[in-house]
DNA sequence: TATTGTTATACTCTATAACTATA
DNA sequence: TATAGTTATAGAGTATAACAATA
């Protein structure tokens, strides 16, 4: 286990880090907005776009209290963009799944967050390569 | 102005970028509440501990309305972790300041923020500097 | 008994609008 | 008149605890 770094580079890097997530966090609260949807309500849609999800997972994807999530599907459900279907395998269960005017308001507000697409417009292949490695191993994902 | 991409390389980067910010502010709010702080809390009081700050700019600095500062300040204030202060110069303006417990919850919340640290020891110091500098494009900062 | 989803409750953050005290 | 900060209000997200239906 390495000892956490302070050198000035590396706290270099740690600031940037900051600087991208609050910008991502702007852009995809404005994103959001623009389709007059709160955050929360955005990345449930964009969850259930991707798949048909019982509410436990949701919280589960959310990491919050599967209370939450009635209310935010309650909201989602009364503008038309989801509904909740039984699930025939166990009564208990309910899944929520996108409507069609869902799943268009999912896929306009996918194409409006242009984070992090544009910026990287600047780079080149290589670099792109480069930055994807390092984020990689950064996060500790498998370099498959 | 480059188009979007909507290569496969870039909407991998994409997904990464969204990974790091996830788990950013997944360490972030567990920080804050390993000191029994919201997010908001810990991240004005970060800010105070840099320097004190009026409300009007604290909220600039938020982005969010001056009204929200007001309670924010408020329960920092009555958990005695920040202070008004008048301003000599203007005696509309109220300036908070962290209380010397205050500064030392800052900078113990700022010790307990691992991530990006702990990762990045994972990476050369070469690395480090190619992911800072192409961080710095991303961004568009400066390559002073 | 355990699990799924809901309700009820309380707290925080958020924006809006109206207010006060200064400038 | 304009600005700094506050209050009042309402909506949304959050956790906790208790509940009904189902497993």
């Amino acid at each position: 286990m390495p000892t956490s770094r302070t050198d000035p580079l590396t706290l270099e890097v740690v600031e940037l880090i900051g600087t991208v997530v609050a910008r991502y966090h702007e852009e995809y609260e404005q994103a959001a907005a623009a389709h007059a949807l709160t955050g929360a309500q955005a990345r449930v849609l964009g969850l259930l776009a991707l798949e048909p999800t019982p509410m436990r997972k949701i919280a589960d994807k959310l990491k919050c209290e599967p209370s939450n999530v009635t209310g935010i599907i309650d909201r989602l459900e009364s503008r038309g963009l989801v509904e909740r279907r039984p699930d025939p395998a166990d009564r208990r269960v309910k899944v929520a799944a996108p409507t069609e005017e869902g799943r268009a308001t999912a896929r306009k507000l996918r194409d409006s967050l242009h984070f992090a697409r544009e910026p990287l417009g600047e780079l080149t292949e290589v670099e792109r390569t480069l930055l994807r490695d390092l984020l990689k191993r950064m996060l500790g994902v498998e370099t498959a």
